[in-house]
DNA sequence: AGTGAAAGAAGACCGCT
DNA sequence: AGCGGTCTTCTTTCACT
């Protein structure tokens, strides 16, 4: 699964990492290359599933998103098909931005962007109506220190 | 702050987070408008800061980064000072795509993105050597079960 | 605030090296 | 795998409604 890239291909990325919307002429520039050897290496990328997306970034607090909490899960039951309800619950669950499954004792953690905490609230009831789950902790964001989603290369 | 957007603009926004490459006819043709409105409203958006960024989202895995960490911490320390060295060494350090400032007791949480647990580790050692903190927890992610940046407008 | 046209830029492809 | 050219498509602007 390990994409072989040289040098090259990870400056490529860097720049589609950094902006998405600058031209293959100026990004060949900047990686000091020409047009035709960075379309191809994008577009092998793209096929090779290195790229998944290309998308925007918006201000959640400006379109009224102004609260952010991350849902620490514990289950007792880790059954196949209470398992497969409760990730189906989460992928349907569009305020659900994050959802990981954890080794140790805490089972799941969850990173849930809401308007507020009423809507938060009502997040939570809908899912333990759904799904048992035998604990759960809400951490509430006070500030966004940092958010990325660019990786170190 | 809450920028006011009306339904055309909601919708443009849908379709530039689900994929930012269309276009803009092709926005036009999905929103049920024309070319030079939606032109018109993603430029006056991205002045006006709704739109941040655009930008590729990459595979972390196919390119050797499979390791993730969502980090807990507690410090002892609230003086403003300590605060500034905190921040700054959380923003300087790449491995970190997430940083959150909690309410409750627990401080701080992070997202952090390595190659392995070796990297988290260097990276735990390093922190820790820079600033003060009570206590850490790493909680491991064993699955990404989901993964978006998209809002639900 | 939307329509239609028009110029300029960038994307996508291809044959050659 | 990279270079240069070409065709095509999209972006960006503007005068009009």
């Amino acid at each position: 699964m390990a994409a072989r890239l040289d040098e090259l291909d990870r400056k490529i990325l860097v720049e589609l990492q950094r902006d998405a919307g600058q031209s293959l002429d100026e990004i060949a520039r900047r990686v000091g290359s020409s047009k035709t050897p960075v379309w191809n290496r994008v577009k092998k990328m793209r096929e090779g599933g290195v790229i998944r997306q290309q998308t925007v970034l918006l201000d959640a607090e400006a379109l009224g998103f102004e609260a952010c909490f991350f849902v620490l899960i514990r289950t007792s039951e880790h059954e196949a098909e209470w398992q497969a309800a409760f990730l189906q619950a989460l992928r349907d669950r569009p305020e659900v931005q994050e959802a990981h499954r954890l080794a140790g004792d805490i089972d799941y953690i969850l990173k849930v962007r809401v308007r507020n905490a009423r809507a938060y609230d009502a997040f939570y009831q809908a899912l333990i109506s759904e799904v048992k789950v035998h604990n759960v902790t809400a951490l509430l964001s006070m500030e966004e220190i940092k958010s990325t989603v660019a990786l170190p290369l």
